[in-house]
DNA sequence: TAGTGGTCTAGACCACGTG
DNA sequence: ACGTGGTCTAGACCACTAC
């Protein structure tokens, strides 16, 4: 007999995981915001009743969760997505020699719209709720390489300007994190090759008919829920799309 | 000043990490097979002569690499490969409702190869030096699905035979493991489209110029040394290639 | 020098699986 | 009943950072 774990089971939780949930909490409220430290271990040991080991080992999760990352002598510092963050962690393009590259961008559209049933059910949000839309373009070596079509749940990101979107000198999961709090921790995406269509190879400079990677991916933050979803487009010339799976 | 680290630094390594080395060491040499348990924790703590604490924090990061599974209860057990494993862990064809299948396979050829230049530096071995190579074609629902051109470190599989490859009823990696010891914990995979062959196109019954996935992945061992690199084709019509990046 | 995280100890008790 | 891993304690000392 195999029974599927149920969300609310009727274990307690270890007191270890209470206090990572509590910590997850208070991070996804924004109390210290990325780049801010924590109150030191001893201290969150005493607030919580609990000891310093027990303490770590909720850290250690949170560590592990790429939520935040400890530095010895100086504190335990909210993560950000930084740039060599960003690019290690997620797909990124890489020429020949296997260098990463960020992309320019280039804000082509930002519009409200309403999600419709496959945008909902990747978002995890009610079909017809409010979505924001975006499209964009990335170039490299000054090339259109990706076209990227995004929608965000609005409710996640209210007061979300194109001008942000436009002058920001991060990616769209860095702008998440420092105007927002919310870091996209996992990404799940699904490839496949296509024939451009006439409006994206117009985009990336291609004829159409040129082969493209097409790819839905949707990222999700630690608290589970969907951050963005979104269809891209990928002109893979020169350069390949890279994922790294597995440890290290 | 940032000193990048370097391999063999002067400080000594913690208790807890030559411990797991140790256990890594011996996990390579195959003295415990896959499925088998490894020593209690007490009686580990006690050869190593440190406290169990210490032997469990060694264990955690074998966990955390996937190459140990802890059981309450039973024991502490070396990973397997298994058909579940395999659909959760790597790259995997998914149908549009999410759904994963592992492919039946056919081996199309298995000879004693040279490594040329990239082959051998993907795998980290002298140019020329022995590699096994196989052509295998992976259909899903009866249709010719993947197309692989697989390149194995001869010297690491020593024995392998055509048979043992046709007869399998586990996928490459798995069979690895089962045979030689060797665990894939990593893969790196650069994916680009491109127009079929028409070689690769006769294989997938696809007309020469519909637009393929072009994979070059390679596989690593948690000795960090490369087990397998491979030339993968992808015909994506129903069924789209599933990466998952990121925590859970 | 004081405060931080990093490592380590030597136990305790609990939950689970097996005989 | 017994042995396994899972959790937790209440400290210790070390290495590093900042002042």
């Amino acid at each position: 007999m195999n029974m599927l774990a149920t969300p609310s089971a009727s274990k307690p939780l270890p007191r270890y995981r209470q206090i990572k949930q509590q910590l997850a909490e208070l991070l996804r409220e924004g109390k210290w915001r990325h780049g801010q430290a924590l109150p030191s271990e001893p201290l969150l040991a005493q607030r919580f009743g609990a000891s310093i080991g027990t303490v770590r080992k909720a850290i250690d999760e949170l560590v592990a969760e790429n939520i935040v990352v400890r530095e010895q002598g100086r504190g335990t510092f909210v993560k950000s997505h930084t740039r060599d963050y960003m690019l290690n962690v997620f797909f990124q393009l890489v020429d020949d020699a296997g260098r990463k590259e960020l992309p320019r961008h280039q804000l082509l559209s930002f519009v409200r719209w309403r999600a419709d049933v496959k945008t909902a059910e990747r978002l995890g949000v009610a079909p017809g709720s409010a979505v924001l839309r975006l499209r964009n373009l990335l170039a490299l070596d000054g090339k259109p390489t990706v076209y990227d079509d995004i929608r965000l749940p609005a409710a996640r990101f209210a007061g979300l300007t194109a001008n942000e979107l436009s002058e920001r000198d991060t990616t769209l999961y860095g702008l998440m994190q420092q105007r927002f709090g919310i870091t996209v921790v996992r990404i799940v995406e699904h490839l496949e090759a296509v024939a451009a269509p006439a409006d994206v190879a117009a985009l990336l400079a291609v004829t159409a008919g040129h082969p493209l990677l097409r790819i839905v991916r949707t990222g999700y933050s630690y608290g589970g829920e969907a951050a963005d979803t979104r269809l891209r487009y990928v002109r893979t010339g020169a350069r390949r799309y890279e994922s790294v799976l597995g440890q290290r």
